[in-house]
DNA sequence: CTCCGTTATGTGACATGACAACAATAAGGT
DNA sequence: ACCTTATTGTTGTCATGTCACATAACGGAG
């Protein structure tokens, strides 16, 4: 092993500001979604692709694609949702193993009352800064690290980009 | 306060590699740490700025000052380093309020052991994927949204809408 | 010097999330 | 049918991180 590729003050810089976006953006949404909504940012994360499936239900194993989480994970945080009366759980039809995780009445009413103010904020922190030229640049390197982390760990977490098209509409978290 | 301005499909799909990306890259340079060296994110983040102070210690403050970390999440952090003898604490000549954070001989070793493949992972994962032009054109905007990001903290409106509000994921036009 | 607001750090309670081990069911080969 | 393997979810455990609050010491105004 030869001397390793250190950073130059240049990169260090630039991965310091990466990291300090990282925590900030995210605290800042978690508080602003708590503040507005009394959601946390892993409610919303779950809630809207729910409120986007056609009855407002999904089967643990789509959701768990969807938002690319890992099945653990999943599981705790929709205890907890279960807990405050956000979703419920169903047996699921055809797969004895299966769970289909329904929104409540409860649930919908909280995602589409936090929805708007929570777009904005996305808005005004993430999309304001940015023009359109650069948002294709942000958008290319996205999808190079994305690979990039895909040689990585081979058999690890669940793959979310790679599968459907996006749909049209809103899903942050 | 009108209809919100939703997203484009081009932002929702930007928005959701982002989030991709942000969970994916951090759990993947948390493995490669734990796995290569033991040391966690936290303990790197904490470790690389004290090793790099001349006499591998510095003060509370200034090491909050320098991750950018709330007082509380630092000094939990440091309990447990502590525990685990990465650490030590010591009085504050000067001021008694203080606490002066030092490097003991085994976190220097876990830090000089585990920096190399860290850098290296870095490297791969995050600047390897970038061409010279797209980091210059990433540090703009990552100054910019950093820019945005403090603003937001003086001025934000308490709920006061529960209005009603549009299915989330439905894009008026 | 005393009062008092500010600064510096610590603590407890609780939500979050990763990992590994488990239980149950489905699927597939022989 | 039988045995083996893969899939689906759930749970325990532990590290992390946030919030609210507690404590102590500094520093200036009177």
């Amino acid at each position: 092993m030869g001397e390793p590729r250190w950073l130059t003050p240049e990169e260090a810089a630039v991965w310091k500001k990466y990291r300090t976006l990282r925590r900030e953006l995210h605290l800042a949404q978690d508080r602003q979604l708590a503040r507005d909504s009394g959601l946390s940012g892993a409610d919303y994360a779950l809630l809207a692709p729910l409120s986007e499936s056609p009855e407002g239900v999904l089967r643990f194993r789509e959701l768990a694609l969807e938002v690319g989480w890992e099945r653990s994970r999943l599981s705790h945080q929709l205890t907890r949702m279960e807990k405050r009366g956000l979703v419920t759980r169903e047996a699921c039809p055809g797969d004895a193993r299966g769970a289909m995780i329904r929104l409540t009445r409860h649930g919908r009413d909280a995602i589409e009352a936090a929805a708007p103010q929570h777009v904005e904020a996305v808005r005004r922190l993430f999309f304001d800064p940015l023009t359109p030229g650069e948002m294709r640049v942000l958008e290319g390197f996205l999808d190079r690290m994305l690979a990039a982390l895909e040689g990585e760990s081979a058999a690890h977490p669940p793959n979310t980009s790679a599968g459907k098209a996006a749909r049209p509409g809103f899903r942050p978290g």
